[in-house]
This record gives structure tokens, C-alpha cells and sequence, in this order.
DNA sequence: CAGTAAAGTAAACGGTGTTCAATATATAAA
DNA sequence: TTTATATATTGAACACCGTTTACTTTACTG
């Protein structure tokens, strides 16, 4: 019975990807409560109950996990980024707000942030790098910052290089901006002090 | 006979100073070898040839002995920083290139420097934290940014909290950059010339 | 109903930091 | 010199960790 076969491969299927759904659940929920570090595959079988060993059925190992979770993260930092295209205003308004939105996001998602920026993991550099050479235009992060410098006063004459490298410098102070907020655990006034500031700071280098 | 005590003593101050020193010295070789993850407590036994516990005789625990390793690591960046001082050039040179210094020396250091300045131990931040309000200038990472600045045309009568804010996100930027750099792996060339167009972008901004 | 493929597990391996009771050693006092 | 005491040192254990292996159970197929 062909049908019936192919029916219940199905529900199988079905299964197992409710199994890693489970697993991954359960991960989320212990990085939600104790950070990154926090995961371990004994902990998960423990919330799923399950033995520990099952998880190598369904993951390769506790590495495919946390890249899983972490790219889920990076891929709704990139949701929020190029979000607000619609609305009309000037490209620096834009460039300010994104930039602002951006760092008040990675803020909140703390440690996720850090521990996804500093990964040096093939999997997860081929998402998040943005120096390297050209390569940086295919990546959301620094091609939505070129396209809006591109709109700038005296940026549409500019070779793309140059215009690139502008994005990825602007891209290398939010986040060492954004890092030292995390970690050095800045109270909201100063933040807020700090983030127009750098506004100001980016808005006068682009002058020129 | 009191001489003979104290002689005692100052010997065993002497050999215990010696023993937490060749500990330290164990650990620094592990992280030249395998990066400040591959220290041990039970690698670094092995290597002074004494059982694991003897070191909690000493130190108070890994946490310690890293932090230490730590210290050393920055103390160095600082007194590297803190060196060129002594030539006579415009303060738009020297910024230009203590900045290039400093991030060519870090990205030496890779992981080391990674480490230390995402470390959030109230220890390690005591020295690292630059974002905080007036404390920043207390410390010499920030410090002698705010002074270069202050022989900037037109930056003589600009408020305090003004131009260490500034300082703070030249800071920023330099920390975000490399420490992309040492992430991402960037080639030689690559990062002179992202370097290079940093260093035009601060001058650019500094400039309004 | 037998056979097979997949799901699941217990137990172990080698690793981690840390603690604690017991022991060896060196100094001080008798 | 012998005894007491403080210090240095250790072995063994505790509680974790990721991962692998051989084994058993379960579910499905012919």
C-alpha cells in the first residue's frame, strides 16, 4: 500500500520535526533565563525528558543548536533593520533613526548580541562579516546602510568602494558602540546621551 | 631569636611569591599556546607538577588567576598607548596615529584583547569601562584621547562632558573595528584600508 | 508473524572547576 | 630532642559538561 506508506513517511517526518522543535524550544527557553552559556544538552533532555544521547539524533551536536538559535536572532535583528523603508524622510533622518533603533535592539538582546558578533564560526561569519571586500554589498546589514548613503548629498558620484567602506565604519562604531553599552552596562540617560552624540558625530563626518 | 624568625618568614613570603609565579607562568603558556580558553586548572597543575588543589592554596580560583592574566594583557596596551607622546606633531597626526598604533597592536593580541574587553567582572571593568560618566577620564585609555582633542582648533572651549563624549565614541569606533578585524580574519591590506578610511572619517567629523 | 529499520537509553570516556578530610613537612615551643 | 602547631600538599570525591558506544525497545514492512 503505496499511499498509506507514503502517509504515515509523513507523520514521521512530522515527528521528527516536532522532536527538534522540542529540542530547540527547550534550548531557547534556557538561553532566555541564563544566556547562551546556559544551554546544555543535559539540561535540555532533562526539560524534553528524554535521554541526552537522543539530541545526537537530531542534531549534530550541541554547536548546530546554538548556531540555530543565534542566526533566529540575527535574521530579526535584520526584520527590525529594514523595517521602517516606507516612511518619507530625509536620508540622514533615516540613517539617525535606523542607527538609533538598531543599537536600542542589540542592547536589549544583550548577550545574544555579543555572543552572535563574536562567533568566528564559518556558519555564522557567513552571515555576520561585513569588512570584507564587496562581499559586504550581499549582506543586509551593510547594503541597507550603502543604499541610504547613496541618497546622501554628493554620495551618488562616489565610487562604490568608498561608499562601502563608509557603511562598514559606520557599522564598526554602532557596534563597538553597542558592545561597550552591553557590557559595561550603561545606565538609559547616559545611553541616550551617547547614541545622539554619535548621530551628531556620524552626521558631521559625512559632510565632508 | 627573633632575626631568625623574620629571616624565616621573609623566605616563605619569598617561596610563596615564587610557587603563585609559576603558576601564573603555567597559565600564560597555556594562553600562548591555545588562547585564555585553554588554561586549566588541572593542565596547569600538570605542568608545575602539583596536585590540581594546591593551587586553591594560592588562588582563589581560575577566575582570578585569568583576571590577572588579564590585567597584565591591558597594562600593556596602555603603556603602548600612552608611548608617542613625546613627538612633536599636530594632534590631528598624533590622533591619526596612536589610533593606528593601537588598533594594529590589538589585533596582534586577538583573542587576548577580545577577551578582555568583553569581560564584565567588576575587576576587569574597573580598568575597562570607558563609557561611564566623568569616570572616564580617570582612565588613561580615554584620558589621553580627551587631551589630544583638547588641542584640536576650536576644541579649547568646548565643555568637558563634551569632549570626552566625543573621545568616548572615537573609542568606540577604534574597539568596534578591530575587534571586527580580529573576528572576520580581514587580510593585511583590507585592514589598512579600512584603517586608513577611518581615520579620514574621524578627522572629517571632528572637524564640525 | 518474522524481520528490519528507526527511536531511545544506560553507561561509559575524558574532560572541567572546586572542596574536603587526611597526610606530610617544616617551624616553634617545651 | 621531643612535642605541639601551623602550613603545604594530596587523593578522592562531587557535580557538572559534551559525546560515543553498545544495547534495547518500538514501530513499521513484507
Amino acid at each position: 500500500m503505496e499511499v498509506n506508506t507514503i502517509s504515515i513517511e509523513e507523520r514521521k517526518e512530522r515527528e521528527k520535526t516536532a522532536m527538534r522543535e522540542d529540542i530547540l524550544n527547550a534550548a531557547r527557553k534556557l538561553v532566555a533565563s541564563s544566556g547562551l552559556d546556559g544551554i546544555s544538552i543535559r539540561k535540555i533532555a532533562g526539560m524534553i525528558e528524554y535521554s541526552p544521547a537522543i539530541i545526537y539524533h537530531y542534531f549534530k551536536n550541541k554547536e548546530e543548536i546554538v548556531e540555530i538559535l543565534m542566526e533566529e536572532s540575527y535574521r530579526k535583528i535584520l526584520e527590525t533593520l529594514s523595517l521602517s523603508d516606507t516612511c518619507e524622510k530625509t536620508p540622514e533622518e533615516k540613517l539617525t533613526e535606523s542607527s538609533k533603533r538598531f543599537i536600542m535592539l542589540v542592547v536589549q538582546m544583550g548577550d545574544m548580541y555579543k555572543s552572535i558578533m563574536l562567533n568566528d564560526s564559518a556558519t555564522v561569519l557567513a552571515h555576520t562579516s561585513v569588512l570584507q571586500r564587496g562581499a559586504a554589498c550581499e549582506r543586509p546589514a551593510i547594503g541597507i546602510l550603502c543604499e541610504t548613503l547613496r541618497k546622501l548629498p554628493g554620495y551618488k558620484e562616489k565610487a562604490d568602494d568608498q561608499v562601502e567602506m563608509t557603511a562598514q565604519i559606520i557599522w564598526a562604531l554602532a557596534f563597538g558602540l553597542s558592545l561597550r553599552l552591553i557590557v559595561e552596562q550603561v545606565d538609559d540617560a547616559q545611553r541616550q546621551r551617547l547614541i545622539d552624540h554619535t548621530a551628531d558625530f556620524v552626521l558631521s563626518a559625512l559632510k565632508n
